[in-house]
DNA sequence: CTCACTGCAAAGGTTTTGCAGTGGG
DNA sequence: CCCACTGCAAAACCTTTGCAGTGAG
C-alpha cells in the first residue's frame, strides 16, 4: 500500500470527500510526521508549503478525515488530542515523562487478547475493539521528544 | 480499607499535605460519585455542601492530589478529562457512543498481560504499567450516561 | 454553475495563573 | 504566627462555529 498523492486522492474519492489541496496536504503531513502530531504540529508543518492554510479548516478537516475513519484520535494525558495516521491494529507504548507515544503491535499479543475475551464474555457489554497503552519509560536512548 | 473522613485524613497527612474542608470534600466526592467524574462533575457536587469552593481550587487540588498519586487522570476521546479514585490495577470498558466508562478488574488478565511482557521485553523501555481500553456498546441494560 | 469546502475572526469550553487574603498546624 | 492553601477573576489554551467567499467537479 504505497502512500503518495494519488493514494491520498483515491481514498478521499472512495469516500466521496472532495480532493483539495488543504486535505491532501493533511493527510500527508500525518502520514510523513508519523508519530502522533498535535492539530498544532500539523498546522505548523503543512504551512511550510501551504502558508494561508486556516486553523479551523484544519480542525474540521481533521473533523472530517475521522469521520470518514481515514484517521484516528489519540489522548494522551496533557489533554491535548493527538492524530494517528495507522489504522491497523496497533497499541502505544507511552512515557509519561516525555509525552512520547511510540507504536507497539504485535500479533501474539492481539491473538491472546482476542482469544482471552471469546472465552470471557462481559456480560451487557459487546466489545468492537481494544487498545493497550503500556505506560514506561525510555531509556537508553535518546528522547526525541514528540 | 474503609474510606470515610478518617481514611482521606490519613492519606493527606500521610502525603505531608495539609488537611483541608476542600481537599476532603474533594477525595470523597470523586470516590463517591465513583464512575470517572469531570472536574466540573465534582465542583457541582461539593457545592452542594461547600457552596463557596472556588473552580480554581478545586483545579489545585486534583493537580495535588494527582501529583501524589492519591487519584488519576482518565481521557476519554471527548477531550475532557475526568478522575478516578480507583488507584488498584484495573482495565476500562469504554462506550463511544455514551462516553460511558466502567471498570473492569480480572486478575487473570493482568498475569497473562504481566507474563507477556516479561517474555517479550521492548528494547529500550521500561514498563511501568498498562491500561486496557476495551471499546464497544452497552446492550441490553439502561445507558446510564456519566 | 453549484454547493462542498475554505479562510477568517469571533466565541466557546476547559484549565491555568496571579495575587491578596485566610486558616491549618 | 507562618506559610500552605483558598477564592476570585482574568488569562491562556485548544477547539468549534458562523458566515461570506472560493474553487472542485
Amino acid at each position: 500500500m504505497k502512500k503518495d498523492v494519488t493514494y491520498y486522492k483515491a481514498i478521499l474519492e472512495r469516500n466521496g470527500l472532495r480532493i483539495t489541496p488543504q486535505r491532501l496536504a493533511i493527510l500527508e503531513s500525518i502520514n510523513r510526521l508519523n508519530n502522533h502530531p498535535r492539530a498544532e504540529q500539523i498546522i505548523a508543518d503543512i504551512r511550510r508549503n501551504h502558508p494561508n492554510i486556516a486553523t479551523g479548516t484544519v480542525y474540521k478537516v481533521l473533523d472530517t478525515l475521522l469521520e470518514n475513519k481515514l484517521i484516528r484520535k489519540v489522548h494522551t494525558e496533557t489533554g491535548v488530542m493527538r492524530y494517528d495516521g495507522i489504522l491497523e491494529q496497533h497499541h502505544h507504548l507511552y512515557c509519561r515523562e516525555t509525552d512520547k507515544i511510540e507504536d507497539y503491535m504485535n500479533a501474539e499479543l492481539d491473538g491472546m487478547l482476542q482469544e482471552f475475551f471469546n472465552r470471557m464474555k462481559i456480560p451487557g457489554f459487546e466489545i468492537e475493539d481494544f487498545k493497550l497503552q503500556i505506560n514506561g519509560k525510555y531509556k537508553g536512548r535518546k528522547n526525541r521528544n514528540e
